[in-house]
RNA sequence: GCUGGGAUAGCGAAGUGGUCAAACGCAUCAGACUGUAAAUCUGCCGGCUUCGGCCUUCGUAGGUUCGACUCCUACUCCCAGCA
């Protein structure tokens, strides 16, 4: 079924039987933010809103360094099966931990995905919250001929791309890096970091998030778990602060607040 | 009550007569970033500043000294041992 008859009939089904969209004009998504923004819960909203509808089905693409490797689950918050309700997912649990995976692997990578979703007729939507990652794909790096500390023409995005941000006062996010915080270490993190070690080993790039280190040493008794939930929340607001300073520079990302996200960005489409 | 130890910037902790606004670590704040980026790195971090400096700090109050965070006295509080 080609992807015009498909959403002409979801069209029908819905009733409205006016508008058939033409996704593959649409610019992709691209929803950035700092950890624990909720990107993933509202890509997720928003793609069983938009197939709800009957506008379009989508297919969520993570930019997330992190999210890449197998067995990290815990640690980096990964979306559970339950919690994708059926959005198909893409870019987690590609390599393992002590696999090489870069910046140029996850572009390459993204590219065919997207093409692929395209090709279905969906919507792609990435999310994530590696800006390096992000902006690979939305500036079109180029990496083999580099000249160092000559990317003047950061500020032209590409056009198959609308960037939307999600913005939190900073208390906010803060309390809710402690809330997720807690809930990490509610769960069997301990299995997960023990796991990790022994089957990668301190060298690998599961062991550079910092949870990990974090457990490890409660683990061994150095500190309670009190204290490695402060500390992770601690790094985590670390980490979320480096994303913003990345993200702020990218002059294209149009910044919304959570709450009414997904009608914003609706609306954004429908009235192009 | 007596005897030891201690009180230093947001926290921890160096300094024991001058080169101390005070090492270092943490936190805070800001920034960089094109092949592992949840990484890696940089600056700031008492107040004011025309960025050269200026001013106020090291439990409190006095004292000694040209000069004290550093020495002396008293007081307040904390920890430890003895009563």
């Amino acid at each position: 079924m080609s992807a015009k008859n498909r959403i002409a009939e979801k069209d029908s089904r819905a009733g409205s039987g006016s508008a058939v969209f033409d996704v593959s004009k649409w610019p992709v998504l691209v929803i950035v933010g700092p950890t624990a923004s909720g990107k993933t819960g509202l890509a997720i909203d928003l793609a069983l809103t938009l197939s709800e509808r009957g506008i379009c089905d989508c297919e969520i693409v993570s930019a997330d360094s992190r999210a890449i490797y197998k067995g990290m689950d815990i640690g980096t918050a990964k979306p559970m099966l339950t919690e994708m309700k059926g959005v198909p997912h893409w870019g987690i649990d590609l390599v393992e931990p002590n696999d090489r995976f870069t910046v140029v692997d996850f572009c390459n990578y993204a590219l065919k995905k997207i093409k692929d979703i395209r090709r279905r007729g969906h919507l792609p939507i990435v999310v994530g919250g590696t800006g390096l990652y992000v902006d690979a794909l939305v500036y079109d790096y180029h990496f083999n001929d580099v000249v160092k500390n000559n990317y003047s023409d950061r500020q032209e995005m590409s056009s198959d791309y609308v960037v939307f941000g999600i913005d939190w006062p900073r208390e906010e996010l803060r309390k809710r890096l402690l809330i997720r915080s807690n809930k990490l270490f509610a769960q069997p993190i301990e299995e997960e970091t023990l796991t990790l070690v022994e089957q990668y080993g301190w060298d690998s790039q599961a062991m550079k998030s910092d949870i990990y280190p974090i457990c490890w040493e409660m683990m061994r008794g150095n500190i309670d778990r009190e204290e490695a939930i402060r500390l992770n929340e601690i790094d985590d607001w670390h980490l979320a602060k480096r994303q913003l300073t990345w993200f702020k520079r990218n002059k294209n990302i149009v910044w919304i607040e959570l709450n009414g996200a997904v009608e914003r960005i609706i609306n954004f489409y429908l009235s192009r």
